[in-house]
DNA sequence: GTCCAGGTCGCCT
DNA sequence: AGGCGACATGGA
């Protein structure tokens, strides 16, 4: 991997295991806009950023100097060694050969806490197209303007602060239907219980779940999620309604509950389940694997 | 119209 | 511990 920044945008060559389309489609955020072939608008970290895939490289558009493409390096999980990851999933686990050959070029985001924390909440009983409507939405009504492109108005998610006098009225008007009394819960919580990264520091990922589900509208598949994609937790396997239905399909040959699934990641994925469950996950769901055909 | 969606809660046995 | 309906809203 090398960086080079030269007249307003800053190029990062050579990245191996990358595809910008699939980490940013893959469902694990829902703050970007495709605007052309591997080309997207995402707004992230209270920030808009332009980029596009051309090969091997990425560049960032009106990114300069190393600062702002370290953020952006970090944000993208670039430093981290992939490859490893793949030959030690492939290693315990050949039912993931075909998940990892075609989704090859997803990496995990390193994303906000409180932003992941709600719009996971958000998202219990709801299509990915229509989570993305809400959590734009909020941000809209509540964060900062932070640029327009092809004349859409692009606004940052809300920081906490931004939150704290939202009603339940104000959610409900987001359309986060019954979901609405579980963001003020949380977003009360973070605000008066000062919860941030850093009060998660050092907790062993049990605890850090636990501390998670004390909050309204978290469940374990919630918690998963914001451990693995809020958090750093990259063992954290979130089990939903896609890897119920493809791991009870491929590992269990029937219906298989919550638990033994579970397990089953905890023994083969162990530190990697994180990994191991995004490329389920999105192939899975690509390939509709599981699904009752109607 | 009916069913289901990156679930969780509250209440039941 | 595990089963089950309710919960808003929108798309298939």
């Amino acid at each position: 991997m090398e960086i080079i920044s030269d007249n307003n945008n800053t190029v990062i060559k050579n990245i191996d295991d990358f595809d910008l389309g699939q980490t940013l489609e893959c469902g694990q955020c829902f703050r970007y806009d495709k605007i052309g072939d591997k080309e997207y608008i995402l707004a992230a970290k209270g920030k808009l950023l332009h980029a596009r895939q051309e090969g091997v490289d990425l560049i960032l558009f009106g990114v300069e100097g190393k600062t702002q493409a370290n953020d952006w390096i970090d944000y993208f999980d670039l430093r981290r060694d992939y490859g490893k990851i793949k030959r030690y999933l492939l290693n315990r686990d050949e039912e993931l050969r075909e998940a990892i050959r075609t989704k090859h070029g997803v990496r995990i985001l390193n994303q906000e806490f409180h932003e992941v924390l709600l719009s996971f909440i958000i998202s219990q009983n709801k299509q990915i197209p229509h989570i993305r409507q809400i959590v734009r939405a909020i941000s809209d009504k509540f964060g900062t303007f932070i640029g327009e492109i092809n004349g859409i108005k692009y606004h940052s998610f809300p920081s906490v602060n931004q939150l704290v006098s939202a009603k339940e009225e104000d959610f409900r008007n987001c359309k986060t239907g019954f979901r609405a009394p579980y963001l003020c819960d949380a977003v009360s919580r973070l605000h008066q219980e000062q919860l941030d990264v850093e009060s998660f520091k050092g907790l062993k990922e049990e605890e850090a779940r636990q501390k998670l589900m004390e909050i309204k509208g978290v469940g374990e598949k919630i918690a998963n999620c914001v451990l693995l994609f809020g958090l750093g937790y990259r063992s954290a396997f979130p089990i939903d309604v896609w890897i119920k239905r493809i791991m009870g399909e491929v590992y269990f040959g029937r219906e298989a509950s919550p638990a033994e699934i579970q397990k089953l990641a905890e023994e083969r994925f162990g530190e990697y389940g994180g990994y191991a469950q995004q490329y389920i996950f999105y192939y899975g769901r690509d390939n509709k694997i599981g699904k009752k055909t109607r």
